[in-house]
DNA sequence: GCTTGACTTAGAGTATACTCCAGGTTTTAT
DNA sequence: ATAAAACCTGGAGTATACTCTAAGTCAAGC
């Protein structure tokens, strides 16, 4: 697959792809003369990045995490951690949102 | 209250709270002798900008919100629809928020 | 009355996450 | 073979939302 399939498949900019790997929150693609050509794991990580981007992860962590991943086995209990408390944030955040949706449907309905 | 207090009581810093003001997503503070004093109802409109901005609201659509609030009754519809997107747009994230849990559980089971 | 600490302002600086650009290479269609 | 389109790199630029700094004002205690 194509810099352009990958990006017109998940409605990301080629720019933004290219960062990624840039910044190792994806790993290196490989290309034929130069040219990136990504794989079916390669789609699986950009499609793991994605939802946690879209979940609010930060690029740091997401590195981080590959980081740990890349070195092996002796990092399974550390990437626990790493995907518990990101989690945990995350459900934090559901929370923040369904009271925002709560005070927004108040003002709504004095609204209408 | 003193800008001290309301940034003790909602978590939040000083800079911040005349950061908002300063752009004009809450209203200026009445001030003795130059210094603000936060009445009942600036306190009421902050917890809402907090809330929302936890939320992910921009600034620049909680600025925009209030000036139409502040034009009067003739914004009604304008507000109405305003909250009824932002609302939206929550209740999406909300969706994205727990695809990533599912993703992350996936991942923990698998680390366990 | 003077120092100390909290407050004020305008404006500069920072963090995060892209996004764009210049200048060069490769592929594709004619 | 060649022109156009798509790709490459390193690095500069941008948007958003703060966060910090400098220089000054104000209130309270000694």
């Amino acid at each position: 697959m194509t810099i352009k399939e990958v990006s017109e498949k998940y409605a990301i900019s080629e720019d933004t792809l290219r960062y990624y790997e840039k910044i190792g929150v994806i790993r290196p693609v490989t290309r034929k003369n130069g040219i990136r050509n990504y794989g079916d794991q390669e789609i699986a990580n950009i499609e793991f990045v994605l939802c946690m981007r879209a979940a609010g992860l930060s690029v740091k962590v997401l590195k981080q995490y590959l980081d740990l991943y890349d070195k092996g086995e002796s990092t399974k209990n550390e990437r626990l951690v790493l995907l518990t408390e990101e989690k945990a944030k995350i459900e934090k955040k559901i929370d923040e949102l369904n009271r925002a949706v709560d005070k927004l449907n108040y003002k709504i309905g004095l609204l209408k």
